[in-house]
DNA sequence: CCAATAAAGTTCCTTTTTAGAACTGACTCA
DNA sequence: TGAGTCAGTTCTAAAAAGGAACTTTATTGG
């Protein structure tokens, strides 16, 4: 199998894989989501390939996570967004933050926190249940599979 | 930057992915996590080359994400489970699942559901922050860097 | 006994991707 | 005029992935 046949694929992760399990996305979306928006900006925090860059932003707008939106005109340059579609991916960052904050400890000390906008006070993400709160964990949950 | 440089970056967004970032590595981290153990059903399940799974398998053990326990002696036989912090990824699966049931239709209809193992009730997975159960966004939340 | 099957890789070769650096085009500013 | 900015594109070489066949140690069936 290709990696672009993973779009078709019926498994929900397949499909969420095939739009940002290519290498670099994510970091592009990092960034989008710590307030960058230009190619060059993009190009030189995260020291990606231009090329690279250019093909992932590309694909980024087709598939609806950003939005390309020109900020002036002579000479036309844009700038990216992300769109609520990519805005919705906010928490499978902040959950790979989270795990790798735990188990994948830097060589140099230096980490990074997630504050409440509203109290100022550390935020501990933890995944739970929209109705009843419950922790979700490998152990308490199983998968089901409906073929319609 | 060469991908391989993202391990020693500060950003745990960036170690996280040097980790899980690669592509396939999701993938086969969702078939253990179904339950799959042996190269031969990881193989066929995924339709990933031989060759590039033998090479991922590999790098997850080195990483501490997957064990490699012998099965069988003659012939000698290895099966691969997850460890602790293997586990401890299974919300970024969530996550990212959820996400793409909701962005990323599928072409054929079929999809999937999470269901308390307590009490058979559909999930509906959503990071909160543990200590006050707030609701985590893009919008009520800033990351702060921590430089010791 | 011989052939076929099985599991978990390895090897080899071809095709795709990526890295790295230079180049382009449409401006602006001094 | 000449340098600088920004958002790419183009080129080549190196690395990674796809695909198929082969290896090794053992079991099963005829």
């Amino acid at each position: 199998m290709k990696w672009d046949d993973l779009r078709s694929e019926s498994c929900p992760v397949a499909r969420g894989l095939s739009v940002i399990g290519d290498r670099w996305t994510m970091l592009v979306l990092r960034d989008c989501f710590l307030g960058v928006r230009r190619f060059e900006q993009m190009q030189e925090r995260l020291g990606i390939t231009r090329h690279v860059l250019a093909d992932r932003l590309r694909k980024l707008e087709e598939d609806g996570v950003l939005r390309r939106e020109a900020y002036q005109d002579r000479p036309l340059r844009h700038e990216y967004r992300l769109t609520e579609k990519g805005k919705a991916l906010y928490p499978v960052l902040v959950t790979l933050m989270a795990w790798a904050e735990e188990h994948v400890p830097p060589e140099e000390k230096s980490s990074m926190t997630l504050l409440s906008r509203d109290t100022g006070e550390v935020l501990e993400p933890v995944l739970t249940d929209a109705n009843t709160g419950q922790r979700i964990t490998h152990r308490n949950v199983m998968a089901r599979r409906n073929t319609e």
